[in-house]
DNA sequence: TAACATTACAAACATGCAGCATGTTTGAAT
DNA sequence: ATTCAAACATGCTGCATGTTTGTAATGTTA
């Protein structure tokens, strides 16, 4: 076995202590707050290897907001595993909803993805990352709604784009005002019913 | 009569050339990209005056904010004026939605109202300001619809909240798709009827 | 109306950050 | 062992924010 570090693992283990001191930053004081230096004194390293691995502050929080994005999508997805009764199209939907909301409880996630990540990175850019995770299964998960012949016939892009809208406001509602959105947005996905 | 301008005139005079300068600049640019030197040489005074009538360029983007709601709210009300035909209040809330569409053509308004100022000012100050323009008469409209019993009982407040999380998303949308956005809002809002 | 007080600004200052340019170390290839 | 490139580290520059200090205009009181 090789004791030495290759350049590759190198790089990786810098970028990822980059990534994860600034997650852990940008979830607590968010973007605008947290300066380069912070970041990289708590990641242990110094600003030249920053902008040595991103382009800006800006490609860091879109390297943080990508993985966050792919956790999310995945914890969602490992949640969703559990119930194995195979339930309808329009149930499947309000499950993936209620998923998001629990994965959505914490304040930091909520902070950068939903508040800041479209100010910071600007809506396309967060639409491409997004199309690439949560987005990407709701799509298919409306598109197999209307197919099934459960809901009604609309196109499913816009109409994934607004469910997702909605629960993005209903995870940033009061901690005791959440399940009064829960009955809502139910309520709404239900009336697209045939 | 008093040719000598008072002092109430003088200061609000001051203020209002800065939140119409600042106004300009943070729809053209955006919050972070604009700075006070910016605005102060557009407004033709001094960054003196500019902290000595805001806080900080958080406050004056709060004032900015606060204006552009009122005007909107504004222009929708004075839209909603023509059909005078007392629609049923399901239809009010459609009409009030493409009015809401219409009204946010504008480029500069959708990025200071829907992408910045919850960045810049935080949820709940956006909320606070909400509140007393555009979300108020859709908690009304909603309300209205509620009681007249044409729609499902729910919370109004959350239903408004969430409805308008969608009415902003559609607003983001490409201009060549906003068509179809607008079909998906009205099923989901004629989902809601009874 | 004269002296004083307050408001409305202007100008200069202090601090801190972002991005870049240049220097140095580390690793790999020959 | 030498050479070269990648991975950092260090230092510098320009700029933005917020604060402090100074000054002129306005308002008030005796």
């Amino acid at each position: 076995m090789d004791v030495r570090r290759r350049q590759q693992d190198r790089r990786a283990a810098t970028r990822r202590i980059l990534v994860a001191a600034a997650r852990t930053l940008f979830a607590q004081k968010g973007y605008a707050a947290t300066s380069t230096p912070e970041i990289v004194k708590a990641a242990g390293v110094t600003r030249g290897a920053l902008y040595h691995h991103f382009a800006d502050k800006q490609a860091l929080f879109a390297a943080v907001v990508e993985e966050e994005h792919a956790v999310l999508a995945l914890t969602i997805h490992q949640a969703a595993e559990g119930g194995e009764d195979e339930p309808g199209p329009v149930k499947a939907l309000i499950r993936g909803g209620e998923g998001f909301l629990a994965a959505m409880q914490d304040e930091g996630r909520r902070r950068m993805l939903i508040v800041d990540a479209p100010a910071v990175l600007g809506r396309a850019m967060v639409d491409e990352i997004d199309a690439r995770h949560g987005l990407r299964t709701l799509v298919e998960g409306v598109g197999a709604a209307i197919e099934a012949g459960a809901i009604k016939d609309l196109p499913p892009l816009p109409l994934a784009h607004l469910l997702s809208a909605m629960f993005d406001r209903a995870a940033l509602a009061p901690a005791d005002e959440i399940n009064e959105y829960r009955k809502v947005m139910k309520a709404l996905i239900r009336g697209l019913k045939k």
